[in-house]
DNA sequence: TGGGGTTAT
DNA sequence: ATAACCC
């Protein structure tokens, strides 16, 4: 009965080893197991076919938030403007020649009846993107956030217990990958029973799907495949409002249609242009690659994992999301030059961020703020100082206490900014932001009335209030 | 390119 | 504090 049941929550193979990533969030790999073959070192890389990993990716998510706010946008030509590009745009103006991150200028050349809405704001959107995770995460415990749009389920557990149900589907729900083209070669059975779990998942993918459509109005793409690479990889083959499913037979296929290192999950621009110098620029390219070369440049365990990825092979679990842990406001801007405007921007961004702990509930104990300064040279430069935020001032947070608090922060705030920008010489920035971040668990107000409604001294000394003296508070963390 | 996020060093 | 990575 239960023969072909695999116990998937235990890293299979052997010699399970879990990668650091070198850098980012993002770098998935892959098991390895070394052999000594004579003098030289084989590098065996396990492909594992034991999980069903669905992405969710959301349709032009922007510009559904913007169409649900407002129907009459659904027949016009939508762009989603943030300052002087279009970050998203429907599907009907996509019909135009529109594309994401075109400039405003471009797209009203080539679409002059398009619709222009402000993106500035992400309020509504991140509301609506947690809505997503939210109803997605009943349908699957593991959920996993990629930005406000996309998301990574992983079905296993789901598709184990349909198929312990006795669920025997033939037939993918949606499209197939390389359905289509010649060469089926066996009908992509692989023995392991990796078909039956990715054909049982596209219907839970399928099903998820039309619950978002009726339940939350939100049309969607989704790949399933048996790791989060792959699953995000074949999303996208069919737009909109489709889906794809991969058996692990057509990987290379999927790989082959890839036209630079570049689509690669993880392999962002600053890897691509160190590859490049190596004279790798296809996928094809770093996967024939002399894997010494890239290991000179990379070190081995992003070369192993580079590798890995060339090969579509992908080990890295799908990590369910929690609350964020950060809360950020930011604004660019042509040119800020004075304190003053400096001072208004965030003081800004404080008012909107407080209403968003608010919500949040939680207090944040680290107070950051970035700046992006003019250069000649279209450099990437941002600058941050961060302190660390005196409990006190959270201490019986509520909406009437919000004006008093911002008043605190902005001090905290400016000082910061002084430590980055020296005013006394003249300065041009492009961009500024402030982050709260360590953000502790839900302080517990009563707690907090409990000690503030005693007579002082009845206080433990470490609960005593320390008032912002001098620089103690501006310390750095 | 913008207004967000994450993790690693 | 910065530098990658993701959208």
């Amino acid at each position: 009965m239960d023969s072909d049941e695999e116990d998937w929550s235990q890293p299979l193979g052997v010699n399970t080893r879990k990668d650091v990533s070198p850098v980012g969030g993002y770098i998935p790999s892959g098991d390895t197991t070394r052999r000594k073959v004579g003098t030289s070192l084989q590098i065996h890389r396990a492909d594992n076919h034991s999980r069903v990993i669905v992405h969710i990716d959301i349709d032009c998510f922007y510009a559904q938030v913007e169409m649900l706010r407002n129907p009459e946008l659904r027949t016009k030509p939508l762009g989603i403007q943030q300052k002087y590009i279009i970050v998203t745009c429907n599907y009907v103006a996509r019909e135009r020649g529109l594309t994401k991150l075109m400039l405003v200028r471009d797209a009203k050349e080539k679409c002059p009846d398009l619709v222009l809405v402000s993106g500035e704001d992400l309020t509504h959107y991140r509301n609506m993107s947690y809505k997503i995770s939210n109803f997605l995460q009943k349908y699957c415990p593991l959920v996993e956030r990629l930005g406000f749009d996309e998301n990574f389920l992983d079905i296993t557990q789901l598709v184990a217990d349909r198929i312990r149900q006795g669920e025997e589907e033939m037939t993918v729900c949606g499209h197939l990958y390389g359905d289509g083209e010649q060469e089926h070669s066996s009908g992509g059975q692989c023995g392991c029973g990796c078909f039956q779990r990715l054909v049982v998942g596209s219907h839970l993918a399928g099903e998820i799907r039309e619950a978002l459509q009726t339940e939350l109005k939100i049309t969607c793409c989704a790949g399933v495949a048996h790791n989060k690479l792959l699953s995000k990889l074949v999303a996208g083959t069919y737009k909109p409002n489709q889906q794809t499913t991969l058996l692990p037979h057509m990987t290379a296929r999927l790989l082959a249609s890839l036209n630079s290192v570049r689509s690669i999950p993880g392999i962002g621009h600053s890897s691509t242009k160190r590859l490049r110098e190596l004279g790798i620029t296809t996928v094809s390219d770093l996967q024939t690659a002399d894997s010494s070369i890239i290991e000179a440049e990379f070190g081995p365990v992003t070369m192993e994992t580079m590798k890995n990825l060339s090969q579509g092979i992908d080990n890295t679990p799908v990590v369910a999301f929690g609350a964020p842990q950060t809360l950020s406001d930011e604004d660019s801007f042509r040119k800020c030059s004075t304190v003053s405007e400096a001072r208004a921007k965030i003081a800004q961004m404080l008012q909107s961020l407080l209403s968003r702990l608010l919500e949040d509930g939680r207090t944040p104990h680290t107070l950051r703020v970035t700046v992006r300064k003019m250069s000649e040279v279209n450099r990437y430069n941002r600058e941050s100082r961060q302190c660390h935020i005196p409990a006190s001032y959270f201490t019986g947070f509520s909406s009437e206490t919000v004006p008093l608090v911002i008043s605190k922060l902005e001090c905290l705030a400016e000082g910061l900014f002084l430590k980055i920008v020296d005013v006394k010489q003249p300065f041009h920035l492009t961009l500024i932001n402030v982050a709260f971040t360590n953000l502790s668990a839900k302080t517990n107000t009563d707690i907090a009335s409990f000690f503030s409604h005693r007579p002082a001294d009845s206080k433990p000394d470490m609960m005593k209030e320390r008032l912002p003296n001098g620089l103690s508070d501006n310390d750095v963390d």
